[in-house]
DNA sequence: TTGAATACATGACAGGCATCATGTATCGTG
DNA sequence: CACGATACATGATGCCTGTCATGTATTCAA
């Protein structure tokens, strides 16, 4: 590291910041490596220097967006109520309309799936996230405490990601609502 | 229509099959049209005189997908036990492993949400799916049997992507069976 | 049977892409 | 101050892509 020694390492973490939310917006395969490094304020060529390919940047990135969801996680009260203002600023037309800065899953796990290199990487942080999820929130069903985080992040994944992909409003609109409205009591019944 | 008359039509819909088939494997970026038309049988010159262009092709792939999702589901008994059936069947570990046969929205939604052509094409599919999925079961809150219609659905998606999304076998079999055994019970407590 | 229309195959084109090569400016170290 | 190392910008390469142009073979209508 014979540059400027501190501002380097800042280039690759606001690389990493870029990409994790360009990849968030328009998917991996909708971002090209040249603009991400634009918008970073660097040309296309020292990416180079910086990951192996565009593969590492995705795994990497991948890796990125993972810390900060888990942090944002463990940042919110241990309670019922901690867990039900989750749940609903998840299903928020905010966070729907916002999926750069927002949940990594229900952004790109359907292309995930497709990448045997990131399928990997996001493995380990499913692991971590439902492993945090279950231990950090009450639950009311102890013996299933597990199961009702799986069930639960499955329907908040799957209502966010119908409600990007609709055209009307209304119907968005109506697909938080109601899955919110299960969920986002300080007791659920069943996740 | 001077050639062969009938086989146009038919290479017409062959090349649909295989394009929806494709689409939900790879993705709409992930398949290319000359992929589509060699898996057909014929070479990528003819498309244009099938299809106006890709984005053309997604959005009546899309439609030929739904259509065929729309008349499963009508074909399933009416019943509580019709529905757990259908339920099981979609988070099988078999529906998982086949996404090529299986639901659209689980394996388009994420990228669906980014192509504004295509989300207006995919509305009125959830539309109609959603509708359908209301009336054609029996639900146990009839004051509330579209709520519980949607939560659901956007339970059953979800819990299908993460399980695609995941490279550890026992975790996606747990992701199924967990939400899998909310949800079929011939009559289940809160969708 | 002939002619017009149409779907086909082959090929070409421009654009975008990931990646690499090269030269240059910058910084720590001696 | 000078040297070696490093991150930068510019540019090039080869590949793949969507789309279009052209020629050819086929079938329906007269």
């Amino acid at each position: 590291m014979r540059y400027p020694a501190a501002e380097t390492a800042e280039k690759h973490q606001r690389i990493l910041d870029e990409a994790s939310r360009l990849f968030r917006e328009r998917g991996f395969a909708g971002v090209s490596v040249g603009e991400i490094m634009k918008a970073t304020g660097l040309t296309h060529g020292p990416f180079y220097n910086h990951f192996a390919s565009k593969q590492a940047l995705m795994a990497e990135g991948l890796a990125h967006a993972s810390e900060k969801s888990l942090k944002d996680l463990l940042g919110t009260p241990e309670t019922g109520e901690g867990r039900a203002a989750y749940v609903s600023r998840y299903l928020s037309a905010d966070h729907r309309n916002a999926p750069g800065q927002g949940c990594l899953m229900a952004a790109l796990a359907c292309e995930i799936g497709r990448e045997p290199e990131i399928k990997r990487s996001f493995t380990t942080h499913l692991k971590a996230f439902i492993d945090t999820f279950t231990r950090h929130f009450p639950w009311p069903r102890k013996q299933d405490a597990r199961g009702d985080a799986i069930r639960m992040l499955s329907s908040m994944v799957g209502a966010l990601i119908l409600a990007r992909a609709v055209d009307d409003d209304a119907l968005s609109d109506e697909i938080l609502r109601e899955v919110r409205s299960e969920l986002s009591a300080p007791t659920p019944v069943s996740g």
